[in-house]
DNA sequence: GAGTGGTCTAGACCACGCA
DNA sequence: GCGTGGTCTAGACCACTCC
Protein backbone atom coordinates (compact mmCIF):
# COMPACT_ATOMS: atom_id res chain seq x y z
CA UNK A 1 0.00 0.00 0.00
CA UNK A 2 1.30 3.62 -0.92
CA UNK A 3 4.37 1.99 -3.03
CA UNK A 4 2.75 0.29 -5.68
CA UNK A 5 3.87 2.87 -8.02
CA UNK A 6 7.15 1.50 -7.36
CA UNK A 7 10.12 3.51 -7.89
CA UNK A 8 10.79 2.72 -11.59
CA UNK A 9 13.26 5.05 -13.00
CA UNK A 10 12.59 5.67 -15.94
CA UNK A 11 14.85 4.50 -18.95
CA UNK A 12 16.32 7.17 -21.48
CA UNK A 13 13.53 6.54 -24.21
CA UNK A 14 12.76 8.79 -27.66
CA UNK A 15 9.26 8.71 -26.40
CA UNK A 16 7.93 12.05 -23.92
CA UNK A 17 8.89 10.88 -20.67
CA UNK A 18 5.21 12.44 -19.61
CA UNK A 19 3.76 9.53 -22.41
CA UNK A 20 5.92 6.96 -21.23
CA UNK A 21 4.69 8.17 -17.89
CA UNK A 22 1.16 7.92 -18.44
CA UNK A 23 1.59 4.69 -19.86
CA UNK A 24 3.31 3.57 -16.92
CA UNK A 25 0.75 4.77 -14.13
CA UNK A 26 -2.52 4.13 -17.06
CA UNK A 27 -0.96 0.43 -16.18
CA UNK A 28 -0.93 0.58 -12.55
CA UNK A 29 -3.87 1.69 -11.99
CA UNK A 30 -5.56 -1.01 -14.27
CA UNK A 31 -3.81 -3.83 -12.15
CA UNK A 32 -2.91 -2.40 -8.57
CA UNK A 33 -5.59 0.62 -7.81
CA UNK A 34 -9.31 0.40 -7.27
CA UNK A 35 -11.82 3.04 -7.99
CA UNK A 36 -12.35 5.70 -5.34
CA UNK A 37 -8.88 4.93 -3.86
CA UNK A 38 -6.25 7.86 -3.39
CA UNK A 39 -3.14 8.44 -5.42
CA UNK A 40 0.25 9.84 -3.61
CA UNK A 41 0.22 13.48 -4.28
CA UNK A 42 1.26 14.76 -7.04
CA UNK A 43 4.94 16.00 -5.21
CA UNK A 44 5.71 12.45 -4.43
CA UNK A 45 5.17 10.78 -7.40
CA UNK A 46 7.07 13.23 -9.53
CA UNK A 47 10.26 12.29 -6.82
CA UNK A 48 9.27 9.01 -7.40
CA UNK A 49 9.45 8.79 -10.90
CA UNK A 50 12.60 11.10 -10.48
CA UNK A 51 10.72 13.90 -12.85
CA UNK A 52 9.61 17.81 -12.34
CA UNK A 53 6.07 18.20 -10.96
CA UNK A 54 5.35 19.81 -14.19
CA UNK A 55 5.92 16.73 -16.04
CA UNK A 56 3.86 14.39 -13.48
CA UNK A 57 1.10 17.39 -14.23
CA UNK A 58 1.27 16.30 -18.03
CA UNK A 59 0.58 13.12 -17.56
CA UNK A 60 -1.77 13.00 -14.64
CA UNK A 61 -4.14 15.81 -16.99
CA UNK A 62 -4.01 13.12 -19.72
CA UNK A 63 -5.29 10.76 -17.59
CA UNK A 64 -7.72 13.22 -16.09
CA UNK A 65 -9.10 13.86 -20.04
CA UNK A 66 -9.39 10.01 -20.30
CA UNK A 67 -11.73 9.45 -17.48
CA UNK A 68 -9.26 7.49 -15.72
CA UNK A 69 -8.63 10.07 -12.63
CA UNK A 70 -10.43 12.64 -11.02
CA UNK A 71 -8.40 15.65 -9.16
CA UNK A 72 -9.92 18.03 -6.62
CA UNK A 73 -7.80 20.88 -5.24
CA UNK A 74 -7.49 20.74 -1.74
CA UNK A 75 -7.98 16.85 -1.62
CA UNK A 76 -6.03 15.03 -4.09
CA UNK A 77 -6.02 13.04 -7.05
CA UNK A 78 -8.56 9.78 -6.87
CA UNK A 79 -9.43 6.23 -9.62
CA UNK A 80 -12.04 7.55 -11.40
CA UNK A 81 -15.10 5.25 -11.91
CA UNK A 82 -15.80 4.01 -15.39
CA UNK A 83 -17.44 6.92 -17.54
CA UNK A 84 -21.08 6.93 -17.21
CA UNK A 85 -23.17 6.16 -20.52
CA UNK A 86 -25.81 8.92 -20.91
CA UNK A 87 -28.04 8.62 -23.07
CA UNK A 88 -28.78 11.58 -25.69
CA UNK A 89 -30.38 9.69 -28.69
CA UNK A 90 -33.16 7.88 -28.76
CA UNK A 91 -36.88 9.12 -27.48
CA UNK A 92 -37.05 10.28 -31.13
CA UNK A 93 -39.52 13.12 -31.96
CA UNK A 94 -39.67 14.43 -28.43
CA UNK A 95 -39.76 18.06 -27.01
CA UNK A 96 -37.73 18.85 -23.95
CA UNK A 97 -39.20 18.94 -21.13
CA UNK A 98 -41.72 15.68 -21.56
CA UNK A 99 -42.88 13.78 -18.96
CA UNK A 100 -39.77 11.98 -17.54
CA UNK A 101 -36.75 13.27 -19.21
CA UNK A 102 -33.48 13.04 -17.41
CA UNK A 103 -33.04 16.87 -17.20
CA UNK A 104 -34.64 19.18 -14.15
CA UNK A 105 -35.88 22.74 -14.85
CA UNK A 106 -33.56 25.05 -13.08
CA UNK A 107 -34.96 28.42 -14.34
CA UNK A 108 -35.87 30.84 -17.54
CA UNK A 109 -34.44 34.16 -18.50
CA UNK A 110 -34.40 36.43 -21.76
CA UNK A 111 -31.01 37.10 -23.31
CA UNK A 112 -29.43 37.81 -26.41
CA UNK A 113 -28.44 34.84 -27.53
CA UNK A 114 -24.92 33.47 -28.82
CA UNK A 115 -24.88 34.60 -32.92
CA UNK A 116 -24.37 30.77 -33.79
CA UNK A 117 -27.48 29.98 -32.34
CA UNK A 118 -29.28 33.33 -33.86
CA UNK A 119 -28.04 32.53 -36.82
CA UNK A 120 -29.71 28.77 -36.25
CA UNK A 121 -33.09 29.95 -35.06
CA UNK A 122 -33.03 32.76 -37.80
CA UNK A 123 -33.42 35.58 -35.51
CA UNK A 124 -32.11 38.54 -35.60
CA UNK A 125 -28.52 39.04 -34.31
CA UNK A 126 -29.97 41.93 -31.43
CA UNK A 127 -33.29 39.63 -30.54
CA UNK A 128 -33.89 38.67 -27.59
CA UNK A 129 -35.45 34.96 -26.86
CA UNK A 130 -36.32 32.78 -23.68
CA UNK A 131 -33.51 30.58 -22.32
CA UNK A 132 -34.53 27.62 -20.01
CA UNK A 133 -31.40 26.71 -17.69
CA UNK A 134 -31.99 22.74 -16.67
CA UNK A 135 -28.89 20.31 -15.70
CA UNK A 136 -28.51 16.99 -15.93
CA UNK A 137 -27.62 14.32 -12.80
CA UNK A 138 -26.58 10.66 -12.56
CA UNK A 139 -25.46 8.95 -9.92
CA UNK A 140 -25.73 11.74 -8.10
CA UNK A 141 -23.17 13.84 -9.66
CA UNK A 142 -23.77 16.76 -12.36
CA UNK A 143 -22.99 15.53 -16.22
CA UNK A 144 -24.59 18.34 -17.77
CA UNK A 145 -25.78 21.74 -18.38
CA UNK A 146 -28.35 22.79 -20.61
CA UNK A 147 -29.09 26.01 -22.48
CA UNK A 148 -32.62 26.29 -24.76
CA UNK A 149 -33.17 29.04 -26.47
CA UNK A 150 -36.34 29.55 -27.38
CA UNK A 151 -37.54 32.64 -29.62
CA UNK A 152 -40.51 34.48 -28.83
CA UNK A 153 -42.46 33.29 -31.95
CA UNK A 154 -42.40 29.51 -30.99
CA UNK A 155 -44.25 30.21 -27.77
CA UNK A 156 -46.93 32.97 -28.89
CA UNK A 157 -49.77 32.41 -26.10
CA UNK A 158 -47.10 33.09 -23.30
CA UNK A 159 -47.87 36.98 -23.16
CA UNK A 160 -45.23 38.58 -20.92
CA UNK A 161 -48.17 39.09 -18.54
CA UNK A 162 -47.66 37.00 -15.53
CA UNK A 163 -44.82 35.10 -16.29
CA UNK A 164 -43.11 34.98 -13.04
CA UNK A 165 -39.38 34.53 -13.75
CA UNK A 166 -37.89 31.31 -12.69
CA UNK A 167 -38.63 27.72 -13.01
CA UNK A 168 -42.79 28.61 -13.09
CA UNK A 169 -41.59 30.68 -16.32
CA UNK A 170 -39.53 27.94 -17.75
CA UNK A 171 -41.72 25.14 -17.39
CA UNK A 172 -44.48 27.59 -18.62
CA UNK A 173 -42.32 27.74 -21.55
CA UNK A 174 -41.48 24.42 -22.54
CA UNK A 175 -45.13 23.30 -21.87
CA UNK A 176 -46.15 25.77 -24.56
CA UNK A 177 -43.71 24.62 -26.99
CA UNK A 178 -44.72 21.16 -26.65
CA UNK A 179 -48.02 22.16 -28.16
CA UNK A 180 -46.19 22.59 -31.55
CA UNK A 181 -45.76 19.48 -33.99
CA UNK A 182 -42.32 18.43 -33.70
CA UNK A 183 -41.29 17.77 -37.78
CA UNK A 184 -37.68 16.78 -36.95
CA UNK A 185 -34.33 17.52 -35.42
CA UNK A 186 -30.39 17.53 -35.97
CA UNK A 187 -27.85 17.10 -33.69
CA UNK A 188 -23.89 17.64 -33.27
CA UNK A 189 -21.39 17.13 -31.01
CA UNK A 190 -18.22 18.66 -30.76
CA UNK A 191 -15.22 19.35 -28.24
CA UNK A 192 -15.76 22.31 -25.63
CA UNK A 193 -13.89 23.65 -22.85
CA UNK A 194 -16.38 25.17 -19.75
CA UNK A 195 -17.75 28.71 -19.40
CA UNK A 196 -17.04 29.85 -16.09
CA UNK A 197 -21.02 29.26 -15.49
CA UNK A 198 -21.06 25.88 -16.40
CA UNK A 199 -17.75 24.73 -14.96
CA UNK A 200 -19.67 26.06 -11.72
CA UNK A 201 -22.42 23.98 -12.26
CA UNK A 202 -20.60 20.58 -13.36
CA UNK A 203 -18.29 20.80 -10.25
CA UNK A 204 -15.12 21.72 -12.58
CA UNK A 205 -12.61 24.33 -13.23
CA UNK A 206 -13.39 26.73 -16.06
CA UNK A 207 -11.91 25.30 -19.10
CA UNK A 208 -12.50 21.75 -18.32
CA UNK A 209 -13.14 20.17 -21.26
CA UNK A 210 -16.84 19.47 -21.84
CA UNK A 211 -18.68 17.79 -24.82
CA UNK A 212 -21.34 19.97 -26.32
CA UNK A 213 -24.39 18.96 -27.82
CA UNK A 214 -26.21 21.03 -30.20
CA UNK A 215 -29.64 20.10 -31.42
CA UNK A 216 -32.01 21.84 -33.53
CA UNK A 217 -35.50 21.73 -33.13
CA UNK A 218 -37.52 21.82 -36.23
CA UNK A 219 -41.00 22.51 -36.31
CA UNK A 220 -43.49 24.37 -38.45
CA UNK A 221 -41.12 24.26 -41.46
CA UNK A 222 -38.51 26.26 -39.30
CA UNK A 223 -36.05 26.08 -36.35
CA UNK A 224 -38.46 26.36 -33.25
CA UNK A 225 -36.00 26.00 -30.37
CA UNK A 226 -31.89 25.30 -29.83
CA UNK A 227 -30.81 23.64 -26.94
CA UNK A 228 -26.85 23.70 -26.65
CA UNK A 229 -26.02 21.11 -23.54
CA UNK A 230 -22.63 20.64 -22.29
CA UNK A 231 -21.21 17.56 -20.58
CA UNK A 232 -18.82 16.92 -18.51
CA UNK A 233 -16.35 14.99 -20.69
CA UNK A 234 -13.76 12.95 -18.09
CA UNK A 235 -17.01 11.89 -16.52
CA UNK A 236 -19.28 10.92 -19.71
CA UNK A 237 -19.69 8.92 -22.53
CA UNK A 238 -22.55 9.92 -24.58
CA UNK A 239 -25.11 6.97 -25.88
CA UNK A 240 -27.07 6.95 -29.15
CA UNK A 241 -29.49 3.89 -29.21
CA UNK A 242 -30.99 2.84 -32.28
CA UNK A 243 -34.77 1.29 -32.70
CA UNK A 244 -33.65 -2.40 -32.37
CA UNK A 245 -30.47 -1.82 -30.20
CA UNK A 246 -29.35 -2.69 -26.51
CA UNK A 247 -28.97 0.16 -24.79
CA UNK A 248 -26.06 0.17 -22.20
CA UNK A 249 -26.43 2.83 -20.14
CA UNK A 250 -23.06 2.20 -17.96
CA UNK A 251 -19.53 0.80 -19.08
CA UNK A 252 -19.15 -2.62 -17.92
CA UNK A 253 -16.02 -3.12 -18.83
CA UNK A 254 -12.18 -2.40 -17.81
CA UNK A 255 -10.98 -1.88 -14.56
CA UNK A 256 -9.22 -5.27 -12.49
CA UNK A 257 -8.42 -5.12 -9.06
CA UNK B 1 -0.18 43.91 -39.54
CA UNK B 2 2.30 41.89 -36.71
CA UNK B 3 1.14 44.24 -34.00
CA UNK B 4 -2.94 43.67 -33.62
CA UNK B 5 -3.12 41.37 -30.58
CA UNK B 6 -1.04 44.90 -28.88
CA UNK B 7 0.76 44.99 -25.95
CA UNK B 8 -2.04 44.96 -23.79
CA UNK B 9 -0.24 44.90 -19.83
CA UNK B 10 -2.94 42.36 -17.85
CA UNK B 11 -4.41 44.46 -15.23
CA UNK B 12 -3.88 41.82 -11.80
CA UNK B 13 -7.57 40.08 -11.31
CA UNK B 14 -8.07 37.22 -9.48
CA UNK B 15 -8.87 35.11 -12.60
CA UNK B 16 -6.08 33.36 -14.08
CA UNK B 17 -3.81 34.54 -16.28
CA UNK B 18 -3.73 32.07 -19.05
CA UNK B 19 -8.21 32.69 -19.15
CA UNK B 20 -7.66 36.04 -19.30
CA UNK B 21 -5.14 36.00 -22.06
CA UNK B 22 -7.38 32.69 -23.70
CA UNK B 23 -10.30 35.55 -23.82
CA UNK B 24 -7.84 38.41 -25.20
CA UNK B 25 -6.87 36.07 -27.51
CA UNK B 26 -10.28 34.59 -28.76
CA UNK B 27 -11.50 38.08 -29.39
CA UNK B 28 -8.28 39.27 -31.28
CA UNK B 29 -9.17 36.22 -33.76
CA UNK B 30 -12.31 37.28 -34.17
CA UNK B 31 -11.80 40.89 -35.10
CA UNK B 32 -8.11 41.34 -36.30
CA UNK B 33 -7.20 38.04 -37.81
CA UNK B 34 -8.37 35.58 -40.48
CA UNK B 35 -8.38 31.82 -41.74
CA UNK B 36 -4.81 30.97 -42.18
CA UNK B 37 -2.81 33.67 -40.77
CA UNK B 38 0.09 32.85 -39.03
CA UNK B 39 0.64 34.80 -35.14
CA UNK B 40 3.61 35.83 -34.25
CA UNK B 41 5.47 33.07 -32.59
CA UNK B 42 4.86 32.00 -28.76
CA UNK B 43 8.05 33.84 -27.29
CA UNK B 44 6.93 36.94 -29.08
CA UNK B 45 3.81 36.79 -28.41
CA UNK B 46 4.64 35.72 -24.37
CA UNK B 47 6.74 38.94 -24.42
CA UNK B 48 4.39 41.04 -25.48
CA UNK B 49 1.65 39.34 -22.78
CA UNK B 50 4.70 40.36 -19.89
CA UNK B 51 4.00 36.40 -18.79
CA UNK B 52 5.99 33.23 -19.49
CA UNK B 53 5.93 30.98 -22.23
CA UNK B 54 4.37 28.55 -20.39
CA UNK B 55 1.47 30.51 -19.59
CA UNK B 56 1.11 31.93 -22.76
CA UNK B 57 0.99 28.14 -23.97
CA UNK B 58 -1.82 27.68 -21.79
CA UNK B 59 -3.62 30.21 -23.49
CA UNK B 60 -3.02 28.55 -26.83
CA UNK B 61 -3.41 24.86 -25.94
CA UNK B 62 -7.08 25.80 -24.88
CA UNK B 63 -7.63 27.69 -28.59
CA UNK B 64 -6.11 25.19 -30.05
CA UNK B 65 -8.41 22.33 -27.99
CA UNK B 66 -11.43 24.67 -29.22
CA UNK B 67 -10.78 24.53 -32.72
CA UNK B 68 -9.52 28.26 -33.10
CA UNK B 69 -5.87 27.21 -33.98
CA UNK B 70 -3.94 25.04 -35.59
CA UNK B 71 0.10 24.98 -34.60
CA UNK B 72 2.70 22.93 -36.03
CA UNK B 73 6.32 21.90 -34.87
CA UNK B 74 8.64 23.45 -36.58
CA UNK B 75 6.04 25.79 -38.65
CA UNK B 76 3.97 28.17 -36.75
CA UNK B 77 0.64 28.88 -35.10
CA UNK B 78 -2.18 29.91 -37.54
CA UNK B 79 -5.86 30.60 -37.22
CA UNK B 80 -7.89 27.62 -37.69
CA UNK B 81 -10.77 27.90 -40.30
CA UNK B 82 -14.09 26.48 -38.66
CA UNK B 83 -14.37 23.24 -37.26
CA UNK B 84 -16.04 20.83 -40.14
CA UNK B 85 -19.02 18.95 -39.73
CA UNK B 86 -18.75 15.71 -40.11
CA UNK B 87 -21.93 13.22 -40.70
CA UNK B 88 -22.32 10.51 -38.71
CA UNK B 89 -25.60 10.04 -37.98
CA UNK B 90 -27.54 9.33 -40.41
CA UNK B 91 -27.57 6.31 -43.11
CA UNK B 92 -29.39 4.60 -41.40
CA UNK B 93 -29.32 0.65 -41.08
CA UNK B 94 -26.83 0.60 -43.45
CA UNK B 95 -23.41 -1.44 -42.99
CA UNK B 96 -19.75 0.21 -42.89
CA UNK B 97 -18.54 0.11 -46.67
CA UNK B 98 -21.52 -0.05 -48.53
CA UNK B 99 -21.39 1.90 -51.90
CA UNK B 100 -20.02 5.57 -51.18
CA UNK B 101 -19.65 6.08 -47.78
CA UNK B 102 -17.12 8.37 -46.53
CA UNK B 103 -14.43 5.58 -45.75
CA UNK B 104 -11.48 5.06 -47.36
CA UNK B 105 -10.59 1.28 -47.23
CA UNK B 106 -6.75 1.15 -46.18
CA UNK B 107 -5.98 -2.45 -44.76
CA UNK B 108 -7.19 -5.89 -42.70
CA UNK B 109 -5.61 -8.21 -40.17
CA UNK B 110 -5.90 -10.58 -37.81
CA UNK B 111 -5.60 -9.68 -34.19
CA UNK B 112 -6.54 -10.17 -30.43
CA UNK B 113 -9.11 -6.82 -29.61
CA UNK B 114 -8.85 -4.63 -26.80
CA UNK B 115 -11.00 -6.49 -23.69
CA UNK B 116 -13.54 -3.82 -24.09
CA UNK B 117 -14.08 -5.28 -27.78
CA UNK B 118 -14.14 -8.70 -27.22
CA UNK B 119 -16.39 -8.14 -24.53
CA UNK B 120 -18.98 -5.81 -26.91
CA UNK B 121 -18.39 -8.49 -28.94
CA UNK B 122 -19.26 -11.95 -26.77
CA UNK B 123 -15.74 -12.93 -28.24
CA UNK B 124 -13.10 -14.80 -25.76
CA UNK B 125 -10.68 -11.88 -24.68
CA UNK B 126 -7.95 -14.47 -26.31
CA UNK B 127 -10.21 -14.85 -29.59
CA UNK B 128 -8.66 -13.03 -32.85
CA UNK B 129 -10.83 -11.37 -34.98
CA UNK B 130 -10.27 -9.70 -38.27
CA UNK B 131 -9.88 -5.63 -38.16
CA UNK B 132 -10.45 -3.42 -41.00
CA UNK B 133 -8.45 -0.42 -40.96
CA UNK B 134 -10.46 2.95 -42.37
CA UNK B 135 -9.98 6.53 -43.11
CA UNK B 136 -11.66 9.00 -43.82
CA UNK B 137 -10.73 12.26 -45.48
CA UNK B 138 -12.75 16.09 -45.74
CA UNK B 139 -11.27 18.67 -47.36
CA UNK B 140 -8.02 17.55 -48.42
CA UNK B 141 -7.57 16.83 -44.62
CA UNK B 142 -7.47 13.87 -42.38
CA UNK B 143 -10.13 13.85 -40.13
CA UNK B 144 -10.89 10.14 -38.47
CA UNK B 145 -9.45 6.70 -38.85
CA UNK B 146 -11.35 3.93 -38.12
CA UNK B 147 -10.95 0.02 -36.95
CA UNK B 148 -13.56 -2.37 -37.38
CA UNK B 149 -13.81 -5.44 -35.53
CA UNK B 150 -15.22 -8.11 -37.60
CA UNK B 151 -14.99 -11.66 -35.52
CA UNK B 152 -15.04 -14.54 -38.09
CA UNK B 153 -18.76 -16.10 -37.05
CA UNK B 154 -19.87 -12.61 -38.80
CA UNK B 155 -18.30 -13.79 -42.42
CA UNK B 156 -18.14 -17.65 -42.17
CA UNK B 157 -17.96 -17.74 -45.88
CA UNK B 158 -14.49 -16.05 -45.47
CA UNK B 159 -12.06 -18.78 -45.67
CA UNK B 160 -8.45 -18.68 -44.54
CA UNK B 161 -7.83 -19.57 -48.15
CA UNK B 162 -6.70 -17.05 -50.79
CA UNK B 163 -8.08 -13.90 -48.73
CA UNK B 164 -4.63 -11.83 -49.47
CA UNK B 165 -3.67 -9.42 -46.85
CA UNK B 166 -4.51 -5.62 -47.24
CA UNK B 167 -6.90 -4.12 -49.31
CA UNK B 168 -8.39 -7.09 -51.11
CA UNK B 169 -8.92 -8.89 -47.80
CA UNK B 170 -10.99 -5.99 -46.37
CA UNK B 171 -13.22 -5.63 -49.14
CA UNK B 172 -13.79 -9.25 -48.69
CA UNK B 173 -14.46 -8.54 -45.25
CA UNK B 174 -16.88 -5.79 -45.58
CA UNK B 175 -18.08 -7.78 -49.02
CA UNK B 176 -19.45 -10.92 -46.53
CA UNK B 177 -20.45 -8.58 -43.76
CA UNK B 178 -22.88 -6.90 -45.98
CA UNK B 179 -24.90 -10.11 -46.53
CA UNK B 180 -25.99 -10.13 -43.20
CA UNK B 181 -29.69 -8.58 -42.18
CA UNK B 182 -28.60 -5.59 -40.34
CA UNK B 183 -31.15 -4.78 -37.44
CA UNK B 184 -29.64 -2.67 -35.47
CA UNK B 185 -27.05 -0.61 -34.37
CA UNK B 186 -25.96 1.69 -31.35
CA UNK B 187 -23.24 4.33 -30.76
CA UNK B 188 -21.47 6.36 -28.13
CA UNK B 189 -18.97 8.70 -28.17
CA UNK B 190 -16.91 10.03 -25.65
CA UNK B 191 -13.66 12.00 -25.40
CA UNK B 192 -9.90 10.20 -25.76
CA UNK B 193 -6.15 10.93 -26.82
CA UNK B 194 -5.15 9.64 -29.82
CA UNK B 195 -3.17 6.67 -29.82
CA UNK B 196 0.92 6.74 -31.37
CA UNK B 197 -0.83 5.23 -34.23
CA UNK B 198 -4.11 7.29 -34.77
CA UNK B 199 -2.00 10.25 -34.19
CA UNK B 200 -0.34 9.59 -37.11
CA UNK B 201 -2.52 9.08 -39.57
CA UNK B 202 -4.49 11.91 -38.51
CA UNK B 203 -1.14 14.04 -38.85
CA UNK B 204 -1.51 14.95 -34.66
CA UNK B 205 0.68 14.33 -32.11
CA UNK B 206 0.41 11.37 -30.03
CA UNK B 207 -2.52 12.17 -26.49
CA UNK B 208 -4.23 14.68 -28.92
CA UNK B 209 -7.80 15.32 -28.01
CA UNK B 210 -9.94 13.31 -30.21
CA UNK B 211 -13.83 11.85 -29.76
CA UNK B 212 -13.96 8.25 -30.29
CA UNK B 213 -17.07 7.00 -32.15
CA UNK B 214 -17.89 3.26 -30.77
CA UNK B 215 -20.36 1.56 -32.90
CA UNK B 216 -22.01 -1.76 -32.03
CA UNK B 217 -23.52 -3.01 -35.54
CA UNK B 218 -26.46 -5.89 -34.55
CA UNK B 219 -27.54 -8.94 -36.48
CA UNK B 220 -28.93 -12.21 -36.06
CA UNK B 221 -29.54 -11.55 -32.54
CA UNK B 222 -25.86 -10.50 -31.84
CA UNK B 223 -23.18 -8.21 -32.17
CA UNK B 224 -21.31 -8.87 -35.61
CA UNK B 225 -19.42 -6.25 -35.69
CA UNK B 226 -18.16 -3.12 -33.85
CA UNK B 227 -16.44 0.05 -35.04
CA UNK B 228 -14.22 2.85 -33.08
CA UNK B 229 -13.51 5.69 -35.26
CA UNK B 230 -11.36 8.61 -33.56
CA UNK B 231 -11.98 11.88 -34.98
CA UNK B 232 -9.46 14.94 -34.87
CA UNK B 233 -11.67 16.82 -32.11
CA UNK B 234 -10.02 20.08 -32.79
CA UNK B 235 -11.25 20.12 -36.22
CA UNK B 236 -14.64 18.41 -36.53
CA UNK B 237 -17.48 18.63 -35.17
CA UNK B 238 -19.91 15.20 -35.31
CA UNK B 239 -23.47 15.54 -36.83
CA UNK B 240 -26.02 13.25 -36.20
CA UNK B 241 -29.07 13.62 -38.78
CA UNK B 242 -32.34 12.81 -37.97
CA UNK B 243 -35.07 12.37 -41.12
CA UNK B 244 -36.90 15.44 -42.00
CA UNK B 245 -34.04 17.73 -40.48
CA UNK B 246 -31.75 19.54 -42.78
CA UNK B 247 -28.47 18.44 -42.67
CA UNK B 248 -25.99 21.20 -41.73
CA UNK B 249 -22.34 19.69 -43.13
CA UNK B 250 -20.09 22.91 -42.21
CA UNK B 251 -20.02 25.90 -39.86
CA UNK B 252 -21.71 28.79 -41.58
CA UNK B 253 -21.48 31.12 -38.65
CA UNK B 254 -18.45 32.61 -37.07
CA UNK B 255 -15.36 34.47 -38.28
CA UNK B 256 -14.97 38.32 -39.11
CA UNK B 257 -12.65 39.74 -41.09
C1' DG C 1 -2.36 25.18 9.94
C1' DA C 2 -1.14 21.42 7.13
C1' DG C 3 -1.60 19.35 2.88
C1' DT C 4 -3.50 19.18 -1.62
C1' DG C 5 -3.82 20.48 -6.50
C1' DG C 6 -3.60 24.97 -9.56
C1' DT C 7 -0.89 28.78 -11.42
C1' DC C 8 3.31 30.92 -12.79
C1' DT C 9 8.20 31.85 -13.73
C1' DA C 10 12.69 31.90 -16.29
C1' DG C 11 15.32 29.49 -17.94
C1' DA C 12 17.22 25.04 -21.01
C1' DC C 13 17.37 21.76 -24.67
C1' DC C 14 15.11 18.95 -28.36
C1' DA C 15 12.56 17.75 -32.85
C1' DC C 16 10.95 19.33 -36.81
C1' DG C 17 10.09 22.15 -41.30
C1' DC C 18 12.05 24.84 -44.40
C1' DA C 19 15.20 27.60 -47.07
C1' DG D 1 21.27 26.76 -39.97
C1' DC D 2 17.62 29.10 -38.29
C1' DG D 3 13.11 29.58 -36.44
C1' DT D 4 9.23 27.18 -34.88
C1' DG D 5 6.57 24.68 -31.44
C1' DG D 6 7.33 20.59 -27.93
C1' DT D 7 9.44 18.93 -23.69
C1' DC D 8 11.50 19.51 -19.26
C1' DT D 9 13.36 21.52 -14.97
C1' DA D 10 13.41 23.46 -10.17
C1' DG D 11 11.80 26.32 -8.00
C1' DA D 12 7.77 29.83 -6.01
C1' DC D 13 3.32 31.19 -4.47
C1' DC D 14 -1.84 30.79 -4.42
C1' DA D 15 -6.59 28.68 -3.50
C1' DC D 16 -8.85 25.30 -1.61
C1' DT D 17 -10.36 21.51 1.75
C1' DC D 18 -10.22 19.45 5.93
C1' DC D 19 -8.95 18.92 10.63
Amino acid sequence: MGDRVGTTQLEPVPEPKYWHLKTVLSEALDSEFSVGEILPNERDLAARFGVARATLRQALEQLELEGRLQRRRGVGTTVAPPRVGVAVGPARHTWPGTAGDAWQTEGCATVVPPAAVADALETGREEEVHVVRRSRVSRGQPVAAELLYVPAVSVPDLTAIDTPSGTARARAVLRELQRLELEGRDRAVELGSARAEDAKELDRLPGAPVLVVTTRFHAEGCTAAVSVATYRADTCRLTFGDEGAVEIHDGPERRAS
